[in-house]
DNA sequence: AGTTACATTTAGATCGTTCTAATCCGGCAG
DNA sequence: CTGCCGGATTAGAACGATCTAAATGTAACT
């Protein structure tokens, strides 16, 4: 064993001032890169820390600073690519800037989040991330942290009124153009009869998305049956039950904007079941542009939202707003990008 | 703006004390249930605890009491959906246990992994668990934290030799069984030469599915050609482009045994491109069941290693450590389980 | 020598909690 | 009246850092 691994407790800045025959607070100095003290006396404490293998104990300087070095990340689902690629990010960005994240998962329960954002709070985060549950809403999410601590929204909307003076700032995906380019797209290829499929209608980001598809459709004058709009949870195989529903009324439609890639990949099963080959005799779009979407058969187009950009893009501004308390909140949207791939053919040349 | 919303500092035991007009000491003693306290006071102090909006500072507690309530988790890639769900699993459980997650993420860089630790260390976790980086080493990780946190390793061992006296404890995935399984299975279908595609030599987890692999072709007395096993990088890309690779001496294989779902779908890209078809010209088996898995084309017959599980699992095993610190350090061999698909097919009767 | 200036170091209070060892008080036995 | 018990409360020192204000030492200038 080498000689410097400690035995028994943890080191401490006693120890240390002790082992040099200094005062606590000289070696807090040395520690802070502190010009003010000598450059012997430094080498002194360096070697001594390096020799008690000390660990600084940021909660205690904290506590005294009455600082935070960590941002609370609240996520609705980890295990959805998605997201876990925007957890890559803050974490990658918090940990440059000196913060570390303490993580928080809600499992799309608005209870749940309510105890992991109070038990987060406990730890003094400077600030947090949160990503809310499916029916959160501003008044529960207020009572739990308060106004005073910095918020970011990230991707979906509180319901509920969120009260003008907790100024939370905000950063979302551009739903609406994102699905109006899809459409658009799909307008270019030659379809007239073009459905919405997927998602809940309660759902802000749906309905940002299903409000994009209307606004192109009627750019282009083109009719809207009401029987091509259908909801379905986000996942695959709600979609793949779901497929039968689009083709129940007349006229049916030669293409579809899905709510986002799960539920594309989805469709596609279900229309191959139907012997309607996705791409070739039935055109359709996603968003989020998970990895799957490359590799699907035929691979999908849609629309590039760059998760770990925008976990990037998120911890910068709640780090901002920690520079700046005081400054007006922030309503970011951030682009999306259309990516065309195979599923978006021409209709079919009846 | 209800009433009861701080409007300025952070409200502390000292303003709750005062409030009530009694001592910290007592309003700490209500907050911890101590049944010490007078029932009449105890309703006094919870009353005031809401009236002002009190949060507990845990911080400011684990530096009184020397103990700590968060874990760190440390993971080689989070964007990748086996780790997503195993953080999602961990912080669950955690969660649970009123621990709290910190987070870090080391891009599979040996280097950011060190600094991860060391500033993740300086918070206090009170345990690590930790997926090393690809070339992450013993003696290395030691230095970063030293021997006397509990360490968790998960899902790879590290490289170097592990110091006797730092007795950390492992959970891995039965990675040889696992692969003994899949080779077992194409046997039984008919295969007779089959082949072991995909990851590198010196990475654990690939020698020990490629030891399950020959202990199976043993077992059945199937030789063994030197060209059937191909080496890659375990992504689709490299595995699509090595895929002549596996046709390029004689005799040729029937069938692969692939280090990963990620290169068995890359294989399945690679033999279409050769025109043969996956899951009817030629059989093949992945490992790890990720959602992709079930949607090839063909479905793909794996492992399954149920991440999330895996995640809860490491969880308790580490606050198990933090119980009994001094008990005898694990290594625990989580079992895989066998998803048959269409993907292994029987050989072609020629 | 006395004063000032500067560089370096430090004693001691402090952050928000917990813990130890009292203290206080009413009742009850002797 | 005294002593003791037990329930309820509390003063004050911790925990490991930082910060303020002051102390120390040394050199330079009147």
């Amino acid at each position: 064993m080498s000689s410097h691994t400690p035995i028994n407790r943890k080191v401490t800045l006693n120890d240390i001032a002790a082992g040099c025959e200094l005062s606590r607070a000289t070696v807090s100095l040395v520690l802070r890169g502190s010009p003010l003290v000598n450059k012997h006396t430094r080498a002194r404490v360096e070697e001594e820390l390096r020799l008690q293998g000390y660990v600084y104990n940021r909660s205690a300087a904290n506590l005294r600073r009455r600082t935070s070095s960590s941002i609370a990340l609240v996520l609705n689902d980890l295990a959805n690519p998605f997201f876990a690629e925007f957890a890559a990010g803050v974490d990658q960005t918090l940990g440059e800037a000196g913060f570390v994240t303490l993580l928080g998962c809600t499992s799309e329960s608005a209870t749940r989040e309510q105890a992991v954002l109070s038990s987060l709070l406990e730890h003094g985060p400077g600030g947090i991330i949160l990503s809310p549950a499916e029916h959160s809403n501003a008044h529960d999410v207020l009572a739990a942290v308060g106004a005073r601590s910095p918020l970011l929204l990230f991707n979906r909307e509180l319901g509920g009124t969120l009260p003008e003076f907790a100024h939370w700032d905000q950063l979302m995906l551009d739903n609406q153009h994102g699905a109006r380019l899809a459409t658009e797209h799909l307008i270019a290829r030659g379809h007239q009869r073009i459905a919405f499929f997927g998602g809940h209608r309660d759902s802000s980001s749906c309905s940002q998305r299903h409000a994009g598809y209307v606004q192109a459709m009627q750019a282009a004058r083109l009719p809207i049956e009401p029987h091509w709009r259908i909801e379905c949870a986000p996942t695959r195989l709600e979609a793949a039950h779901q497929t039968s529903a689009l083709f129940a009324g007349t006229p049916t439609p030669t293409a579809a904007v899905c709510y986002n890639d799960a539920v594309a990949l989805g469709l596609m099963l279900g229309l191959n079941q139907r012997g309607l080959r996705p791409g070739q005799d039935f055109a359709l779009t996603g968003f989020d542009d998970i990895a799957e979407a490359a590799l699907g058969m035929p691979p999908l187009t849609t629309l590039s939202t760059a998760p770990r950009e925008r976990g990037q893009q998120a911890a910068k501004l709640i780090l901002q707003r920690l520079q700046e308390p005081q400054a007006d909140s922030r309503q970011t949207i951030a682009p999306v990008q259309l990516v065309v791939r195979e599923s978006s053919c021409a209709p079919p040349t009846a």
